[in-house]
DNA sequence: ACTTTGACGGCGT
DNA sequence: TACGCCGCCAAAG
């Protein structure tokens, strides 16, 4: 085994997400030690390996809006799981005031 | 080796 | 509050 690589730094963030909180990109990518790589973060998570538990749903954006367009299957996914651990979604967005994770 | 892509972010209008 | 524009930068093609 080697060095971890960046998306499984990724990953091994996200992991520490508790349930009932979300994360942006941007933070997960600076706790990842990625600096400004927002966007490496989703690219990332999209390769999330089949039969994963990695809690990809609670990342979500900046501006507490979900990633995806509203009506796709994985936008449907996400808001379900978030609220199932009790987490508002309200018109596809949700309440970084109230839930963003503060490690 | 070069160009495009992308589950983003921040600021201005 | 809601868009649009531009900046970021590793990975894909």
């Amino acid at each position: 085994m080697s060095e971890p690589t960046k998306e499984q730094k990724i990953w091994q963030v996200v992991a520490l997400i508790p349930p009932g909180s979300v994360a942006s990109y941007g933070q997960v990518a600076d706790m990842a030690g990625l600096g400004r790589q927002a966007r490496f973060v989703g690219r990332a998570l999209g390769k999330l390996p089949s039969g994963h538990s990695i809690p990809w749903y609670r990342v979500i954006r900046s501006s507490g809006q979900i990633a995806f367009p509203q009506g796709s299957e994985a936008y449907e996914t996400q808001v379900f799981r978030l609220r199932e651990e009790g987490v508002e979604v309200l018109n596809g967005r949700v309440s970084m005031k109230r839930f963003q994770w503060r490690p």
